[in-house]
DNA sequence: TTAAATATAGTAGTAATACTATCATAAATA
DNA sequence: TATTTATGATAGTATTACTACTATATTTAA
């Protein structure tokens, strides 16, 4: 008997949900795929009827548009790794050790094994990586944020502001930190991986080396 | 009798150069203005066409599409600040006052005043913030890269990434540090005014202290 | 000077996208 | 067994993204 780990969403994100049925889990799980392989601009809800074998009508009974689909996805992907994080960093008392251990799963591809059912984590953080930034990079960012869409990426932030804090108590930038940490170890890898002269990185283990002496160094200051 | 500045273009950025007629630099005029007001998604060539008082088919004369003309803006912009950062830096022998200029520049909403001729460049500032990520966020970036759309971004990248090396030789992640700083300069804007709760910050001068100690503290343990 | 070439504008059309609405049927539940 | 709920199938609309074609104005070349 294994736990079944589950993320709550906000039910404002779709119109029904996608866990409660065979074709909403199909939805995500296909979503996931074809985002992957043709990108958010490509990616439509009449490819991917097509691709699950139903009709462009049954997605959006679950989902208003691809937008709120790709809002979806970068949420539940902030709660799934806010979740690892803390399952991760359970036990550590040193938040030096903690926030190294969370560079760390920022930075590091996600392995297949730990796959929750319906949605491969590993093709979501490729994902996250290439199109995240388009979930909040919108002219309707105020009203998404006004139905809270991107708590779970704020809670990660605080979160990881928080124990920036613990570390060095009298550190001025603790949330900006946390957002650039989020973000570089995303940024990072895919300008590695497409505009490698961008970086200084030929692989993951760098780009966290690059982080980990920003952050500590930058704490260690004060 | 002024200078006229004028940034040199990849010509297979259009299929008609639009600064060599009327319509071309309307084109480029009123998108900048159309994309700021409605933002890169809502933005049309037809809603574009009837801004002007032209026709969908004349702008198609001078773009393919409206991602070439996105990164066209973004193109434009990061060699005009290029030009700008050699300007106002010009015969500052000290590397860390030219990389404390240089932040301040990258984080520094535009003044109207210095506008070229046909764009508005705190306008295009603006852009770069919230729709800039979008011109290499996409799966045609490799082939965009073999084209060298991204040079004028590459090239800012190298500059600041030299200066960073001349003043910590040591320093190991040059080129990272130089596409964080010019990232973050960016994002942490956004986040100010989009999702305040990302930053520890409410004005613009907060953003470069943050800059200025993330990069000098880096900087300095070498 | 005139004819040919070229640049530019405008009209019209197509295929795909992003939806909405309706009706039928199968499965779950009360 | 009646009724809700989920899915399926079909059709339709407005907009988007683009292409082809025609008309006209301007430049250039013979």
């Amino acid at each position: 008997m294994k736990a079944q780990l589950h993320i709550k969403m906000n039910e404002a994100l779709f119109l029904r949900n996608p866990e409660s049925s065979e074709l909403g889990k199909n939805i995500l799980k296909h979503s996931v795929q074809l985002i992957h392989r043709m990108g958010f601009e490509g990616f439509t809800f009449k490819k991917l009827a097509e691709d699950i074998g139903t009709t462009e009508a049954g997605i959006y009974r679950y989902f208003e548009n691809k937008h709120k689909l790709l809002v979806y996805l970068t949420a539940w992907y902030w709660g799934w790794l806010e979740f690892q994080i803390s399952f991760q960093t359970n036990n550590i008392k040193d938040p030096v050790v903690r926030l190294k251990k969370i560079i760390k799963l920022l930075a590091t591809a996600v392995e297949d094994a730990e796959q929750t059912s319906y949605v491969n984590e590993s093709l979501l953080h490729q994902i996250i990586i290439a199109e995240g930034s388009k979930a909040y990079l919108t002219k309707q960012v105020g009203e998404d944020n006004k139905q809270q869409f991107f708590k779970p990426y704020k809670d990660l932030c605080a979160v990881i502001g928080n124990i920036i804090t613990e570390c060095s108590p009298k550190y001025k930038y603790p949330r900006s930190l946390a957002s650039t940490i989020i973000e570089m170890a995303h940024f990072q890898n895919f300008f590695m991986n497409n505009l490698p002269s961008l970086t200084d990185f030929e692989e993951e283990r760098e780009i966290i080396s690059f982080l980990n002496d920003l952050v500590f160094t930058s704490l260690k200051k004060t």
